[in-house]
RNA sequence: GGGAGCAUAGCUCAGCUGGGAGAGCGCUUGCCUUACAAGCAAGAUGUCAUAGGUUCAAGCCCUAUUGUUCCCACCA
């Protein structure tokens, strides 16, 4: 017996339990199927499903419910990253918490720690991601630092190396001061704040005065090895080459010139600092300027800022400032907002600082992957991501790739202290092998994560190794993913898969947006409008979330969340879980046939008429991923046709008393249920597959093929005569509505119609569906008496006599109402066919639709014109 | 500075290759009609941001403008 209402936390759990015991996730290697491989974008094993996530994934597993129901070897990849920045600052947490250090407890035993960690915490988001229904086969689930994926990332950095593609190099990098370590350009975020522009006088060192330079970091006035001025810039050519006297700590520094500063902004003269701040590293570079460290990698000043050593950057910025406000150099200070780059992961703002750090060179990668999508092998949807891909690539620089962590995959290479010598190599050496030493020192970085997970779509498949896996399932067929991840990873991925596999890693790469708040914010933990999808499913059920989600979005566009949306998709799905309760109540007990397709009423031509086309659509806006269209024409399809006409109709059949009508009415119901479920379960996969269980067919759904289009159903014009009937009955129900019919209260109906036996065929539909008590064929209206109202279709004249109900000014208002409809309908079609240029131009099918569509009008017109005539 | 998106009913948003403006929620009216009140029936509601242009025909294509959101770069 099922519930009276749709109880989702009944069913839910049970039958993913039952998917996963059934192995249906685990597709077969068949040669004589075509694989379909999505690899799911790994989330941390720090993180909590979120609303991102819950999309992301419900979107990648319509699409693979899909592609198994329509008879591909479909393989959807699982598996977690290791998150290494995220999860380090998760055990130093926990070892400040337990009065620890890392430097206290050591490599190793941090990395137990992690790994400890990993093992406790990392699956809770696979159970997270579960709850949603994700069809993920889990036999294969991988982790970023499990065997086999390290295996692969240790080969890639080999074989980079040896290709001369990563090198070590003194560079300026963007150092985290809270995390302790390099990060890459894709890692800052930029943070408009409001801050001041520092003007400070420089005196010369020959006493002429004194220039003005523009700053907004005071603090660094003490690692300044220069002063720099456009050549061009007519003001300082003279001073070019002179000295000046450093403020504070009275150091000589010259002025230089150069192109990097621009005319026309502040003072036109520029403090240039190479130790911290990247255009003048390179600045420094052309100069051959001295590199004075005055910022340590904690954030502090160092020896070298004198009296300041020992402060953090913004009290010694402030610090600066009094000294030199003491000492008559700041001339002004004015407000300016400006850009303060950010760690992403901890927020921090970013010291710039140049240090030795392991990059990948980008620029030989990165063509080729430019190529595979300016020539269509790798697809984005929408395409106008694609203008953000090309954008980054094209601009992009080398990548930093090491970072001063624990956890994470450690550089695999070593150092002969004795000799010099570097080693890079895919065993572990033992020995040097220029000098034999065999004291060797690993490098202690470890790799960005960033660098494992661009490796995914075929590490997780064996790579290196040449497995049966990598053959069959690579390249994947799909990514699905939100914008805001196309340069940490997407982009990633595809010049791996390229220089790695010879193969672009996937054909299409779906984007989609970020789920919003209420008032269309970015969700975030700091402002605490994040929405927990877990809430969500307890209280609504997966597939109510899921088909929240997915209704009404187009692709690409963010989704504003409203807990309004989920009550409505619930509703919708307690609407499918009764209209299915009825079916299947009905269905007890009878042997009910399959479909008869020589023994349909003009009613049961039209619901499956209206199937054909609803899957034609459905099918064809799953192959475009236009989702929210699919389930658009879905829930029409189902709450409009399937429950308020259809299953109305066949009432009356169930309720005869000859048992082969009642079972040819159920035969149908049937049959269009079962199509219904099995187009809808992609999209709510538990719903479906519940009320598949009552209905006993076969042992899952999962594992049905999807419905395709069957011309042989399609009966357009059983279809088009039934949709006149639905008129005439719409048109009843709206003369008792206005008239205020007491809806117990059975009226006769008078018909005037060309086609009687339509409509004598439809007579029990009509009979119930408008409490009608008998219906008379007449040939004028008096024979219908006085004290009617009427109203007219394109196939009928209607006359319902209603006695004292019958209010003669509503009456004729109403059908003033229709007038002027009809009327607007003439003007229409009368101006378009009047307009010489349409009617020579336009496709003739649609000139002759809209003649028909005048005459239907204009005879439509007729008719009320005469109805309101009885009123004078 | 460069680029992209969005602007449609009171709200949130669909609208496919140009061919009669849609949904959900909300609102009005009447209904517990034995699948469903998480429901049924009947309704009301729009200068499709503005101004031009292309076209027989524009919410859709083109140009400009305004407002708004985001991404990239980053000038002290």
């Amino acid at each position: 017996m099922m519930n009276k209402t749709f109880e989702p936390k009944e069913f839910e759990n049970k039958l993913y339990q039952k998917w996963t015991k059934g192995g249906y996730f685990t597709p077969e290697i068949d040669k004589e199927k075509t694989p379909f491989t999505i690899v799911i974008p790994p989330p941390n094993i720090t993180g909590q499903l979120h609303m991102g996530h819950a999309l992301n994934n419900t979107l990648q597993d319509i699409v693979i419910r899909f592609k198994r129901m329509d008879g591909f070897a479909t393989l959807w990849l699982p598996g977690t990253d290791h998150a290494s920045i995220a999860t380090e600052l998760k055990i130093v947490e926990q070892l400040q918490a337990e009065g620890l250090s890392k430097a206290k407890v050591g490599r190793e035993s941090f990395l137990e720690r992690a790994f400890l960690w990993k093992e406790k915490y990392g699956g809770r988001i696979v159970e997270q991601l579960k709850r949603l229904g994700s069809s993920c086969d889990w036999t294969k689930e991988a982790f970023t630092m499990d065997e086999k994926c390290s295996k692969a990332v240790r080969e890639v950095f080999v074989s980079l190396y040896e290709k001369g593609l990563i090198y070590r190099g003194y560079r300026m990098t963007n150092w985290c001061t809270s995390c302790g370590t390099a990060i890459s350009d894709a890692e800052i975020e930029y943070d408009e704040k409001p801050s001041f522009l520092w003007h400070i006088k420089y005196p010369y060192t020959d006493g002429s005065g004194y220039m003005v330079v523009a700053t907004t970091r005071p603090e660094t006035i003490l690692g300044d090895t220069a002063v720099a001025v456009n050549p061009d810039d007519q003001r300082y050519i003279s001073v070019v080459g002179k000295t000046m006297l450093l403020p504070i700590i009275n150091k000589e520094i010259p002025v230089i010139a150069d192109h990097y500063v621009e005319l026309g902004f502040g003072t036109g003269a520029v403090k240039i600092t190479p130790a911290h701040d990247p255009n003048d590293f390179e600045v420094g570079e052309r100069h051959n300027l001295e590199i004075v460290t005055v910022i340590d990698e904690n954030g502090i000043m160092n020896e070298n800022a004198a009296k300041y050593k020992g402060m953090t950057v913004l009290e010694c910025r402030k610090a600066v400032v009094d000294d030199l406000k003491e000492l008559g150099l700041i001339e002004k200070i004015e407000p300016h907002t400006h850009n303060v780059g950010e760690c992403y992961r901890c927020k921090t703002a970013i010291e710039p600082r140049p240090c030795e750090q392991w990059f990948v060179k980008i620029e030989s990668l990165a063509k080729p992957a430019i190529d595979v999508v300016r020539k269509g092998e790798t697809k984005f949807i929408p395409q106008r991501f694609e203008k953000t891909y090309f954008n980054w690539m094209e601009n992009i620089k080398d990548w930093c790739i090491s970072r001063q962590l624990w956890w994470g995959h450690r550089i695999p290479c070593w150092y002969c202290d004795k000799c010099g010598e570097m080693i890079v190599s895919r065993t572990d050496p033992d020995y040097c092998p220029k000098c034999q030493n065999d004291k060797l020192r690993q490098d202690e970085d470890v790799l960005d994560t960033w660098f494992s997970s661009a490796l995914w779509p075929f590490s997780t498949l064996g790579y290196p190794d040449k497995t049966k896996e990598l053959e069959y399932f690579y390249p994947t067929s799909l990514l699905v993913t939100a914008y805001d991840i196309i340069f940490f990873w997407v982009a990633r991925m595809i010049f791996s898969g390229i220089e790695h596999m010879g193969k672009t890693p996937f054909p299409e790469v779906l984007i989609h947006g970020i789920v919003r708040d209420e008032k269309g914010r970015k969700m975030s933990k700091s402002l605490g409008n994040g929405v927990d999808p877990l809430i969500l499913i307890d209280k609504y059920g997966a597939d109510s979330l899921r088909f929240s989600l997915t209704t009404g979005v187009a692709p690409g566009g963010d989704i504003r969340f409203s807990e309004d949306k989920m009550e409505s998709s619930r509703n919708f799905m307690n609407k499918l879980w009764n209209a299915s309760r009825y079916v299947i109540m009905n269905l007890e007990g009878k042997d009910v046939p399959p479909l008869d397709r020589d023994n349909l009423t003009n009613a049961d031509k039209w619901i499956l008429t209206k199937l054909q086309i609803t899957i034609e659509e459905v099918r064809k806006n799953l192959e475009k991923y236009e989702f929210g269209l699919s389930l658009a024409k879905l829930y029409d399809f189902i709450w409009n046709d399937y429950c308020d006409w259809f299953i109305e109709l066949t009432k009356p059949m169930l309720y005869s008393q000859d048992h082969s009508v009642k079972l040819r009415a159920l035969s149908v119901l049937k049959f269009v249920l079962i199509n219904i479920l099995k187009l809808m379960h992609p999209f709510v996969p538990f719903i479906t597959e519940e009320i598949w269980q009552n209905l006993n067919i076969s042992p899952t759904i999962m594992l049905e093929s999807y419905p395709k289009y069957d011309k042989t159903l399609v009966d357009l014009d059983a279809f088009d005569s039934f949709e006149a009937i639905k008129e005439i009955i719409v048109k009843i129900r709206n003369i008792r509505a206005e008239m205020n019919v007491p809806p117990t209260r059975k009226c006769r109906l008078f018909v005037k119609t060309a086609n009687v036996d339509a409509i004598k065929n439809a007579r029990v539909y009509i009979e119930k569906l408008v409490q009608v008590l008998e219906i008379n064929f007449v040939s004028d209206k008096e024979q219908a008496g006085n004290k009617v109202c009427q109203a007219v279709t394109a196939s009928a004249e209607i006359y319902i006599p209603l006695g004292e109900l019958v209010d003669f000014e509503k009456e004729k208002a109403r059908i003033n109402k229709e007038i002027e409809k009809v009327t607007a309908e003439i003007k229409r079609s009368q101006s378009m066919l009047n307009n010489a240029g349409f009617v020579a131009k336009a496709p003739k099918k649609l000139v002759d639709s809209e003649r028909e569509k005048l005459e239907k009008h204009t005879a439509l017109l007729d008719k009320l014109n005469l109805q309101l005539k009885d009123f004078d």
